[in-house]
Parts: C-alpha cells; sequence; structure tokens
DNA sequence: CGTTCGATGCACT
DNA sequence: GTGCATCGAACGT
C-alpha cells in the first residue's frame, strides 16, 4: 500500500529543541518538512512550502501584541504545540509554537504540496475537483484539507496523529513581505520555496 | 486579466 | 461594536 510506504519514508517528527529556537530559523527550516495528519477520515501529508514568522509583543501583527490573552496562551507556552485559531469567523489557521516557553512566537502553516492523501483532502475541500497544488494553497485551505480544528489548539506537534517530520528532499527558499496582514507589512517575515507552483497568490 | 465584497465567529475594546 | 494572519464568487475593464 502507499501509506505504508510513505509513512515508512517519513522521519521521526521534529524534535522539541528544533522549535526552541529563533522564530526566523524555524521558518526557514520549516520549508520542505512535510505536516502529517492521521485522522479516522485517513492520512494525509504534504511538503511545507510557504510559511509566516509572528514573533513578540512588539510585532504589532502578532497575536501577542496586545499582551497576554486567553486566545494567545498558546503562544507563551511550550514550543513544538499548536497554536489553531478561528479567522474571519469561517478559516482554521494553524501555527507552530516557537522560541523558549515564555517567549509569544510562533510560525504560520501557509500553504502545503500534497504528497499524500489527495483524496481525503478533496473529499474535505468538498466543491468542484482541484489540481493538487490548489488543495492546500492558503492557510484556511490547508486546514480544511487536513481536518484541523479547533480541537487541535495546544496539540504537541512532536508526538500524536498531527506532527511535522523531517522528509528526504530539501528545498531552495526566499524570504518575502508577509501578506494578508493590515499592520507591520514592512517585515520580510514570509518564507516561500522558490520552486513551488503550491504558494499563495 | 483586475477589483470588490459578503460570509461568519469570536476576542478584545 | 469593531476588526480581523481568508476565500471565492461576482462583477468591471
Amino acid at each position: 500500500m502507499p501509506t505504508v510506504t510513505r509513512k515508512a519514508r517519513l522521519g521521526t517528527p521534529l524534535r522539541r529543541e528544533f522549535y526552541a529556537r529563533p522564530t526566523l530559523d524555524v521558518a526557514h527550516d520549516l520549508i520542505g518538512k512535510v505536516l502529517v495528519h492521521v485522522s479516522a477520515a485517513g492520512i494525509t501529508a504534504g511538503v511545507i512550502v510557504e510559511v509566516e514568522a509572528y514573533i513578540g509583543e512588539g510585532d504589532a501583527a502578532c497575536h501577542a501584541a496586545t499582551g497576554f490573552t486567553g486566545r494567545n496562551a498558546p503562544l507563551y507556552g511550550p514550543p513544538g504545540q499548536a497554536y489553531v485559531y478561528l479567522n474571519y469567523g469561517i478559516h482554521y489557521l494553524v501555527n507552530a509554537v516557537t522560541e523558549p516557553e515564555g517567549v509569544p512566537a510562533a510560525v504560520l502553516l501557509r500553504a502545503l504540496e500534497p504528497i499524500h492523501g489527495r483524496d481525503v483532502m478533496q473529499q474535505r475541500r468538498a466543491s468542484t475537483p482541484r489540481a493538487s497544488h490548489d488543495l492546500c494553497r492558503g492557510p484556511g485551505n490547508l486546514t480544511r484539507a487536513f481536518g484541523i480544528s479547533l480541537r487541535h489548539n495546544r496539540c504537541d506537534l512532536t508526538s500524536g496523529r498531527l506532527f511535522i517530520a523531517d522528509w528526504e528532499f530539501t528545498r531552495r527558499s526566499h524570504w518575502t513581505p508577509r501578506i494578508g496582514i493590515r499592520v507591520a507589512a514592512g517585515r520580510r517575515w514570509r518564507c516561500v520555496a522558490s520552486d513551488s507552483p503550491a504558494v499563495s497568490r
């Protein structure tokens, strides 16, 4: 079965030390890694090709810009856990928390290249058939394709059914300004795989 | 091509 | 009450 083959080729989940580093380093190194979700509907996996960094209370676009609140509490928690929230009342967005515990920062996952479970993604996306590179393009689209919701908030990405693992290929990447935000848009904290057809816009 | 705009929930002011 | 780290349909050119 392809399932077994793919799983066997996946590395083990990235360890907590990977996330307990400067956020820009983590963001850069997440390009080319693989997000995996083992769910009842099936296994989905995709190569991370677009991310954005949100760093600290001094970053006006970071949810921690107004200090500790109930919603942004995960940002202050241990690195390597997921921060999931509902955006525009419609879309779930998933982040990987970074930096040592107490430093509110995270990397937003914005796009993936599907490598397994495209049929499951397609079903979750509903509507019309989509090209592979469209299934997980955009932060709201990828959570939908992966079945990620508020249930995954604060879940541990270094163990369990939702995790990020090494992958056998590395990707060339470059930095651009963050997109879709209304403040602090000048910072070039968006990292994309340079040759990917699955990135935004 | 391009731009506008409605849907929709909730944290925060 | 306001404003989103969005998406896609519906327009206009």
